[in-house]
RNA sequence: GGAGGAGUUCCCGAGUGGCCAAAGGGGGCAGACUGUAAAUCUGUUGCGUUUCGCUUCGGUGGUCCGAAUCCACCCUCCUCCA
């Protein structure tokens, strides 16, 4: 069997690793135990974690045991790790339910069944800490002189760090002392920001227990200009098919650049390199064929492949032109009486979030009823223009709405 | 604790009494061109009952016919000193 380790590299998800050599030998030589960890700032996890999760399945489909630690001590601190303001600090309820929704959403990808991946919960160990043993056992081996020129810190030194994020170098460190301790973990892995608190726990690690453990960081999600990736008009891509409808989702996909489609199918599928390389020498329109393999294959792991069928199905229909709409984006009216003005039909379907800018929409051409340009503000949309008590209006070339009224 | 400096619309940033819903850039949205791409060009980007009205320049009060702009107090952040 190929060494995991390759396929990583080949698939481009590598950005850093302590020792490469030596990794690449333990993974191809025994089962290794290693850990992830997710801080649960939000009750639904983004793209940018799913990297990670692709990463977790990798590894274990190559036999390894992955722990995903879920931050719930850590969160109460918050990472300061390349950030420019502080997080917002969190209530303990508010984290344990994220937690319970971040379980769910990781196991779309990793198999939590008969120990094969555990999930665990820093809260566990830090929460009870004394503070004055933790600085002695802890503390004493960290050079503040050392943490000061981390890159991760840079940001915030110009802007202001508070000694409570501080410490969450230290946090994240502990953790991967016990995990190393609790359950042999012998890699820590995590997305490129997190290389200073990497090294750390490596650090702590060797220092406590004489034992080299290593660590290994993946690329961010970027485009080809270097720019965080997931963003949307709505906020992040979340999995959480409420927060990110899987049509949203899929339509995100589908709109990738030409220059970013092979590489993302490369770091979030698990498509075959073979197919991959193939579809490197695809030029011009033949792109997007790429990006609607690309698009499914992203919703099928994450809302399954029923979901995914339907959303590329609506998607073929709407931009097609006919076919089956049935999974188009919809949205209800109360009742059309004796008819409405686009103005407030935009409004109320949320299309526009002002009259204002539904007047701006319309007076630039923007929107279209059943296929047919509006133009006049005034317009009225009346029962004829809904068959069956259906009515398509779409906004600009791309955003297409189905009205429903009861 | 002391001395300075700063806080403007989604972001950066100009604006130091009326011509300010506030320059410029970025981003967003729409139009043209296309391939549901990029680049480019054009328009647009506080809210509304839209030749007009209303709300906005950290907060609260004040001066003035009139305040983002002047005054007082407060809050937050930055720099230097302790």
């Amino acid at each position: 069997m190929e060494n995991v380790y390759d396929i990583l590299l080949e698939r481009g998800l590598i950005a850093q690793t302590t020792h490469e050599e030596e990794i690449r030998e333990l993974l191809g030589k025994e089962k290794v135990t290693f850990y992830i960890g997710f801080d649960p700032t939000a009750d639904s996890l983004h793209i940018g974690h799913f990297l990670q999760m692709v990463v977790m399945r990798h590894m274990q489909l190559a036999g390894h045991r992955p722990i995903a630690l879920v931050g719930g001590g850590t969160a109460m601190i918050g990472d300061p790790s390349g950030r420019t303001d502080m997080r917002q600090m969190m209530t303990p309820e508010t984290i344990r339910h994220n937690s319970e929704c971040f379980k769910k959403q990781l196991s779309c990808l990793v198999d939590f069944s008969e120990g094969q991946a555990l999930m665990v919960n820093n809260a566990d160990w830090l929460l009870d800490l004394n503070y004055v043993e933790f600085l002695r056992e802890i503390g004493a081996h960290f050079s503040v002189n050392k943490m000061l020129t981390a890159e991760c810190f840079k940001q915030r030194l110009e802007k202001g760090l508070s000694f409570l994020e501080f410490n969450y170098m230290l946090m994240q460190s502990y953790d991967f002392l016990m995990l190393n301790e609790k359950y042999g973990c012998k890699i820590e892995l995590g997305g490129d920001d997190q290389w200073s608190n990497i090294i750390g726990g490596i650090n702590i690690v060797r220092k406590k227990r004489g034992e080299q453990v290593y660590g290994m960081t993946f690329t961010l999600l970027t485009n080809s200009e270097g720019k965080k990736m997931g963003k949307t008009a709505k906020g992040a891509l979340w999995l959480d098919p409420v927060k990110c409808t899987p049509y949203d989702f899929y339509q995100y996909w589908r709109n990738v650049d030409d220059a970013d489609v092979c590489r993302f199918l490369r770091l979030v599928t698990f498509v075959p390199m073979d197919e991959i390389r193939e579809m490197e020498k695809w030029e011009g329109s033949d792109l997007n064929k790429a990006k609607e393999r690309l698009a499914f294959e992203v919703t099928k792991m994450v809302h399954g492949e029923e979901e995914a069928l339907k959303v590329q199905e609506a998607a073929k229909a709407v931009f097609g032109g006919g076919g089956n709409n049935a999974d188009m984006p919809t949205a209800e009216i109360e009742n059309i009486g004796e008819g409405m003005n686009i103005l407030d039909l935009l409004t109320v379907t949320n299309l526009a979030p002002s009259k204002g800018e539904a007047r701006r929409l319309v007076q630039q051409g923007g929107i279209s009823v059943n296929g047919e340009k509006v133009t006049d503000t005034a317009h009225m949309v009346t029962g004829a223009d809904f068959t069956d008590g259906e009515c398509i209006v779409k906004k600009g070339k791309k955003v297409f709405l189905k009205v429903i009224c009861k």
